[in-house]
DNA sequence: GCAACACTTAACATCTTGGTTAATAGTTCT
DNA sequence: AGAACTATTAACCAAGATGTTAAGTGTTGC
């Protein structure tokens, strides 16, 4: 497993924030559709907007294509995925009851006492 | 569902940190520790820990026990699944491919002709 | 050509985040 | 009691994120 950590970071910062979120559920229900349009649910600025794709864009969230003036966004189907496998492995060592933590517990006060 | 955006949120930027997540790695495989020592690996200071530690508390990802004078600090195996589920259910509509976009590309310059 | 349109970039204000050191709170041990 | 230990809170600073308005780039259409 090389360097993906910046790859994660940038998907998980890039959801960390409401709109964006929001961004990628629309275009996940509707599929595509060019900025303004996207824009429209959304009381912030324009160029407010154009930011936050500019995010997405560089997490490889969303892709876009120009067709003359309008810029076409799509999101792209590939991209949560190392997110969602750092999440999966992660998890897969979670199993961790209170039981065990206090046995852990037990037997870090033992070493103290021996310290 | 109701309101856990704000959930999620906390959530995906509590994720945003390569810091916070090599701690959730940590504790994912240790199973589960003492605030110094699970500082160790970092050269950041312990406040700087400590805060760290607060932000995945607050996200419900750690949870915690004093004994003592130490902290022990757990993951929360099921911290994970609102983020999760958010990001399965956003990725259950991503599969459109780049010919849905140009076909809807080229309605979008029909509907304009029309205008 | 030029006005309207779609969108981005620039410049700026403000808030948040992540780090530091110094001080504080509580626990353990002699 | 007092020293050492574990960890947090307080106060501060630098850097980054998010929003705004104004200006710029490129496209469409009369």
């Amino acid at each position: 497993m090389v360097n993906n950590q910046s790859r994660i970071t940038a998907v998980f910062a890039a959801l960390a924030d409401p709109t964006r979120r929001r961004i990628l559920v629309r275009l996940s229900s509707h599929g595509e559709g060019q900025v303004t349009e996207l824009a429209k649910p959304f009381r912030i600025s324009a160029p407010a907007i154009s930011r936050h794709l500019r995010v997405l864009e560089k997490a490889r969230l969303i892709g876009r294509k120009r067709q003359g003036r309008m810029h076409m966004i799509r999101a792209r189907a590939d991209g949560l995925k190392p997110a969602q496998n750092w999440m999966a492995q992660c998890a897969a060592g979670w199993d961790f009851s209170f039981d065990k933590l206090d046995e852990l517990l037990r037997n870090e006060q033992k070493k103290g006492k021996n310290r």
